[in-house]
DNA sequence: ATCGTTGTCGGGAACGTTCCCGGCAGCATT
DNA sequence: AATGCTGCCGGGAACGTTCCCGACAACGAT
């Protein structure tokens, strides 16, 4: 991979570095006919500024780093679009890493990153991470940071969050109204922001019904499909078994719908069904599933559009803000009343 | 972002920039001694090499570029994974960036890519994309190369894909079997490579079976809402309307499940259905889809290692080779014979 | 004739790293 | 005592770019 660089024009017109540069940024000091020499030189050449050795020079790279649990994952996939809608239009790269759910694997892209010199961070949290300490560094060296989604609480940044407590008070609310008296509620890692707010709104909405919470009922839940099926076992071999459920993740809903479906429990005639996700298959399900939507896409541009503020401005002492945005609840046949 | 560098190290153990580098590489000219006062400091500042300076000085970033249509697809998401794990394992980082569908943006982040010293670049290529002059002169100026799922015909390099032709046949044989005799074939870009590919699969099966070709029974459709509803009117108007569909691409499969059921028109009993899919959630669908799936993560752990061979390699005139990996076909409710 | 001005341009350092080249001390060999 | 070798280390160029600091010619003003 041979590139043409300053030199070698410069080389080729008699010129310095400096004044092939000059040209090239089109200087006032420059003279029309040597600015167009150059230029159409270049030009021909197809001259491309080498952006490794400006970000050596400028220590940046007019790029930003994501860091997100993994891509395969329709939440996620939107956001990028959000972002990368939002940092094209400022000239920006996006740099999109995988955590793959690993403390490990995240603590590794960051560093590269880091070391990458991209100019700003947006994050959300692997399941796994608890230690944060890595970020709060990175942060007091000076590299913007913001999260969304899954956000922690230690670290005072921009974080941008859909209005978790809300959507699951909202989808309890429903169920308790329809006369479901016993939801279950199956979510992610017990330490993630979204996980703790669902299930605050999930309890607000118990309470506010009169209904006693059932610790049973709650069930935190990785991905596996024994745990699916273990999780089930228990449920079901409660005295008062669920009679709805309530599951975070497009991953957690599809496996429990497929699991209840296994077990030739009718939904909604025996229990109703609503999921947190950002499936746009969930009407296409057999029956159509009710879903808690996050705005996926727009929670990634003002999330970039925060970090390239940061970045941009700089300022010496910024307010920093948790932007909350609204989740929309679309009922469909699956949480019927019985 | 301020970071410690090895002139820092060097000033601060009073020792030159050259013994304090050699010290971290563990070079035999230095003494144990220094080796370990050099690693110590190192590891209480937490230096970090740049990479930045490495990639300028060395010409490459360790690193190699995918350009991919979408994320926000599975089958891509997917491969993107099989990607990882393969660079991953050999110590490459991986650079994803999206065409969207567009020729610009393709072209765009080539360049950028090619400008930041990938060493390697895998591409599928977008739907929009017919001029591949840009790629053939970087892989003249020595980039490597590798193509995955859609690839053109006019590079020699290394390629993988899916065998499209079987798959497209054994779906169109299975329906043709079960009595289905007016298929519509539902697909993407007439030039991309797997449009093709699809289409001969389909025709070689009806030729087989002796059932004439109905061009009016092929569309080729873009994924707005419009469109879909169009091409569903023009098909159902035909005197005689298609008892069975085959689509190509996630998106198509939904879509089109999506607009016969919005037509009360019902699958299987009044057309059966198959769609080329990477969606784990076909068989939760109302009714089960059909789908033919490609292996993603293998495609992409393939693609990938094939690229890494050629970049570790060099080797003076490679023999390019196309893998051809195969379909599976899942036969569920949406293609049960009426 | 001298001086400041303006318009153009070149030299060279710097960013962080590696690596070639050279240097010097201490020791053994002739 | 002269030589060569080994072990250890420093100086400086190079990668591609920008930018500060000059430099020099032409010109008008004094």
């Amino acid at each position: 991979m041979e590139s043409i660089t300053i030199k070698d024009i410069a080389k080729a017109l008699g010129l310095s570095t400096s004044t092939v540069s000059r040209a090239l940024r089109d200087s006032y000091e420059i003279s029309a006919d040597t600015k167009q020499l150059v230029l159409d030189y270049a030009e021909k050449m197809h001259y491309r500024p080498n952006p490794i050795a400006l970000s050596l020079k400028e220590n940046r790279s007019r790029s930003i780093g994501v860091i997100i649990p993994e891509i395969a994952n329709h939440y996620f996939s939107q956001a990028i679009n959000g972002i990368e809608a939002a940092a094209y239009e400022r000239g920006y790269h996006v740099v999109i890493f995988q955590s793959q759910e690993s403390y490990e694997r995240e603590v590794e892209k960051i560093e590269y990153l880091a070391a990458r010199r991209v100019d700003g961070l947006l994050m959300s949290l692997s399941s796994q991470t608890v230690d944060i300490s890595h970020l709060q560094a990175l942060q007091e060296r000076g590299l913007p940071l913001v999260f969304f989604d899954r956000i922690p609480a230690e670290i005072e940044t921009h974080k941008v969050v859909a209005d978790n407590f809300s959507g699951a008070f909202d989808a309890t609310a429903y169920l308790l109204q329809s006369g479901r008296r016993r939801i279950a509620h199956i979510t992610s890692q017990p330490g993630l922001s979204i996980t703790i707010e669902r299930l605050k709104g999930y309890l607000a909405a118990l309470e506010q019904f009169g209904v006693p919470f059932d610790e049973n009922l709650v069930k935190y839940c990785q991905y596996t499909a024994e745990e699916v099926e273990a999780n089930l076992n228990t449920l079901f071999s409660l005295s008062n078994p669920p009679d709805a459920f309530l599951t975070a993740a497009d991953r957690l809903a599809l496996s429990y719908y497929a699991g209840l479906k296994k077990r030739h429990i009718q939904i909604p005639k025996e229990v109703a069904f609503i999921g947190f996700s950002n499936l746009s298959v969930a009407e296409l399900l057999n029956p159509p599933m009710s879903t808690v939507v996050q705005p996926a896409f727009q929670m990634g541009q003002i999330a970039a559009g925060l970090l390239l503020d940061l970045i941009d401005k700089k300022p010496k002492s910024p307010v920093f803000q948790t932007t909350k945005l609204p989740m929309e609840l679309f009922i469909r046949e699956s949480s019927n009343p019985p």
